[in-house]
DNA sequence: CGCGTGATTGAAACCCTTCAAGTTTAGTGG
DNA sequence: CCACTAAACTTGAAGGGTTTCAATCACGCG
């Protein structure tokens, strides 16, 4: 069946019912964008957010001399979005672009509203989403503050071993911060060290 | 009267009405901290959000060599917590203590959830926060991988001119991620080129 | 006054970037 | 299936921005 990844999270995560399922399935609607095409680009209102039922996306700015700094790679089960742009109706800064052929779950606010006036329990889900989010960032930003780039790319590798394996590495050096040259020569130098990624 | 900032932000931001702010009120507590007092250490299980009342607060980590770096300030009618901590009841990384001597309003979960109840309005609010808080993060991040000491610099006096009037100049280098001395530098090469601060 | 904290300045060192060249890998069409 | 090409990755040398360490200066406060 299509949709099973969406169908199963809201099932198994957000507890609904086998009836409320095909009472809300109706009204979703996907998409498919092919590897390299837009989800949005700078400057577009941000109108729904991403549920990713399989594929690859990453959320990207540009920085003042035109380099891309990838905030954020979403794979399946995962949510991409600028939320502010959704939910203020403001211009986004941000793009949002296929890193592999992607199928996507599209969600607008009214979409959220309406599962959680059926299922008060996807509410609570929705906000804990929300209090999760806030603390990857935070987590995110104390180590772009303190760390270094060889223990980013430790951190990174531990937290998504999965991400590492499907995207190209000059992409990683940039969500990282670093430059495709410097994570060469982090991972020659974990190499010397006997370092295997798989372990 | 005392309480006076958290009241009219209820009633402005969140829409109370005067016999619904005389409901809540008697359930808020407050506290007074001084200067370099702490409202919570790492390890510590967060167990509400902070409203300013009067004063300034200061959130940051720990890295691995002991360095302290500043996540967040908070100054009147902004609202700190390890939100992550208070949801999920989970030790914090992180530690969060007074810059001046400050008076705050603990929240707990429960209060929000209380007052949701008597105002719907509220609960909107409440999730608009999240959304701006999610997207000033994002922002944080994005400036963090891209963006030089100097323009970190720029951007932290436009966006917070009153806190860098009240907060001394190793703490805004903390929260911009470079060393004191590199701040220092930075600002003596913007006097040369008759930067002025207040314009 | 003297002490502690914060800010400045200098010199050397370090990490990372830049630029340029080479190598490997992956995808495409003949 | 090979040949070709573009993209990705590696490697080296030079340079730049930031850090480190140390010394000095400025200020507020007991």
């Amino acid at each position: 069946m299509k949709l099973s990844n969406f169908a199963t999270h809201l099932t198994t995560k957000c507890g609904l019912s086998a009836a409320q399922l095909q009472q809300v399935l109706p009204h979703i609607k996907t998409k498919k964008i092919a590897k390299g095409e837009y989800l949005l680009k700078q400057g577009e209102v941000c109108s729904h957010f991403f549920f990713v039922e399989q594929g690859l996306l990453r959320m990207y700015a540009l920085n003042e001399e035109g380099k891309e700094n990838i905030l954020q790679f979403a794979t399946e089960n995962w949510i991409v979005s600028d939320r502010g742009s959704v939910y203020f109706q403001e211009p986004s800064s941000y793009y949002i672009d296929a890193v592999e052929n992607t199928q996507v779950i599209l969600l607008n606010d009214s979409f959220i509203t309406q599962v959680a006036n059926i299922n008060p329990d996807f509410r609570k889900k929705n906000e804990q989403l929300l209090h999760n989010h806030i603390r990857q960032l935070y987590k995110r930003i104390s180590q772009l503050l303190g760390a270094s780039a060889k223990s980013r790319y430790l951190d990174f590798v531990r937290m998504y071993p999965d991400i590492m394996l499907r995207v190209p590495q000059w992409m990683i050096a940039s969500y990282l911060g670093i430059t495709p040259e410097s994570l060469s020569r982090v991972r020659k130098a974990l190499a010397k060290e006997n370092f295997k990624p798989n372990s």
